[in-house]
RNA sequence: GGCCCCGUCGUCCAAUGGUUAGGACAUCAGGUUUUCAACCUGGGAACGGGAGUUCGAUUCUCCCCGGGGCUACCA
């Protein structure tokens, strides 16, 4: 019965397409999925001068790697114009809508002399080239019965005679987007909390031209760390950014869900299956909510720990545009439990495929008076190391702790700045396996060499 | 300025006309430990303020304060 809900998302691309977006797009996408409805896609931009094809492939992309699919669109809202002319030309004939002359200006005018919270009341003219706006009752409250806040009503009397289109015959955002989701026969219209205020304006629209009316849900807005409303300037505000610091699409759709939505039993690790079951518009909450990296990078920790290892080889390759050799998957296998990011795999197994990097504060740090005896006996130990798995090396280097009367950290960190060149790096006796034996004395030679200049 | 929305730990999300107001991230302490993580244990941490309703308000109402949105011939 619920089979004829039909969803919609509708970005305007007048830029890149950031996290509060993103998450309208997964909502909405959760609600139709939940509810066996499906999902149109439509384009917003009627803004000529904003708009670009750039901005629009953009947003589609970001939706393909949230792997948010749609079933019908993307549809141009702008290739609609002369839809939109029709059903203005309806209102101009019945007299719901007319020409108005006034600037910005004479509007203000106007409230000045009627009070500012008196809505703008025009005389309607001949001029062709005037802008047409839409005849607002003077009376009454036009009442928005929103799913998240329940009614919202709207005084009329102090709503202006709003702009439908312009001048020159081409229509506004409102008139727009009130004519489309009527026409598209859109039964939930799931957006940002910055339209409910425009809500009255396409709901006048809507029932001037006699069309049905879908039902509405704003979603609280996101902030960033400061309070203010999310913008660029707060880092990793475009999903872009999420995408090439190294997160998980899938723990991303986690992150998002719960920005605004919970669960009455506390779960907070959900698969995109669990979240599409549990989901629903009605338990959203109405507060705004601030954008949090470090949950973020926890929930796609606990993501990227899960995975098995050849889809973790898999995802780090396409990552890092590598091929998913065996010394990549040998490198994921001990950086798994540690990586939190894709992104911070590298950094831990880096020196897999390069030269140490160069710390100083590393070396200054542990490679101190008496190391090179300690290097020396280690290069030695691994020598003759019978194998060289994690078990052999451990074997082969536990012994010198007890002859050279020295702790673990004395001998083992020397040897990961030595291999690694920093202080930090999966299990020492892993990292020497992955590096294998070759490399891992080559390197420790170096760094005796360079112990003895 | 006008219209509208919002207000529970630092952050996200819960619960409730009577509870020690719960969980998660973060944080602090301890444990584990070859580094960093991870992991385990424990701690601190919230109902913006003021009236009113009520036997009793975090919960209901009003006011204030604070934050936000809209207020374009932008979307």
């Amino acid at each position: 019965m619920s089979q004829d809900l039909r969803f919609r998302f509708a970005p305007s691309p007048t830029g890149a397409l950031h996290i509060g977006g993103a998450r309208t797009a997964l909502y909405n996408w959760l609600a139709a999925h939940g509810s066996g409805g499906s999902l149109v896609l439509r384009i917003e931009d009627t803004d000529r001068e904003r708009s670009t094809p750039e901005n629009v492939e953009q947003i589609l992309e970001v939706l393909r790697w949230l792997e948010l699919d749609w079933d019908e669109g993307p549809i141009s809202q702008a290739s609609r114009a002369e839809q939109h002319a029709a059903r203005l030309q309806e209102l101009l004939d019945s007299g719901a809508a007319y020409r108005d002359p006034a600037t910005a200006d004479d509007v203000k005018a106007y409230k000045r002399e009627h009070g500012a919270d008196r809505g703008y009341r025009g005389t309607p003219s001949d001029d062709p080239g005037a802008a047409v706006r839409l005849r607002v009752p003077d009376d009454g409250d036009t009442v928005v019965e929103d799913t998240i806040r329940g009614p919202v009503a709207f005084p009329n009397r102090s709503q202006d005679d709003f702009v439908i289109a312009r001048g020159d015959g081409s229509v506004l955002y409102n008139f727009a987007v009130a004519v489309d989701d009527a026409e598209m026969g859109i039964t939930d219209v799931v957006r940002g909390d910055d339209h409910l205020s425009n809500t009255p304006k396409q709901l006048l629209v809507l029932r001037a031209l006699g069309a049905s009316e879908p039902r509405y849900a704003h979603l609280p807005l996101l902030h960033g760390p400061d309070g203010k409303k999310l913008s660029k300037r707060h880092g990793a505000a475009s999903v872009e950014e999420l995408r090439d610091a190294g997160y998980l699409p899938e723990a991303v759709r986690n992150y998002l869900a719960l920005l605004g939505w919970g669960t009455t039993d506390d779960t907070t690790l959900m698969s995109t299956e669990e979240l599409v079951k549990r989901f629903r518009i009605e338990d959203v909450g109405s507060a705004s909510a601030v954008f949090d990296e470090q949950k973020l990078r926890w929930i796609n920790g606990r993501f990227m720990r899960e995975l098995p290892l050849g889809e973790y080889t898999a995802r780090v390759a396409a990552f890092l545009d590598r091929e998913p050799d065996d010394r990549l998957r040998s490198g994921c296998a001990i950086a798994q439990e540690k990586a939190q990011t894709l992104a911070e795999v590298w950094r831990l197994i880096r020196f897999l495929f390069e030269p140490p990097v160069d710390d100083p504060k590393a070396w200054r740090k542990v490679m101190g008076e008496g190391t090179r005896e300690l290097l020396e006996a280690a290069r030695d130990a691994l020598a003759a190391a019978d194998g060289f798995e994690p078990l052999d090396i451990e074997a082969a280097l536990e012994p010198l702790l007890e002859q050279l009367e020295v702790k673990p950290g004395r001998l083992y960190q020397p040897i990961r700045v030595a291999i690694t060149g920093t202080t930090v790096s999966p299990g020492i006796f892993e990292s020497l396996a992955a590096l294998g034996r070759e490399e891992s004395l080559n390197r420790i030679d170096d760094a005796i060499r360079r112990l003895s200049e």
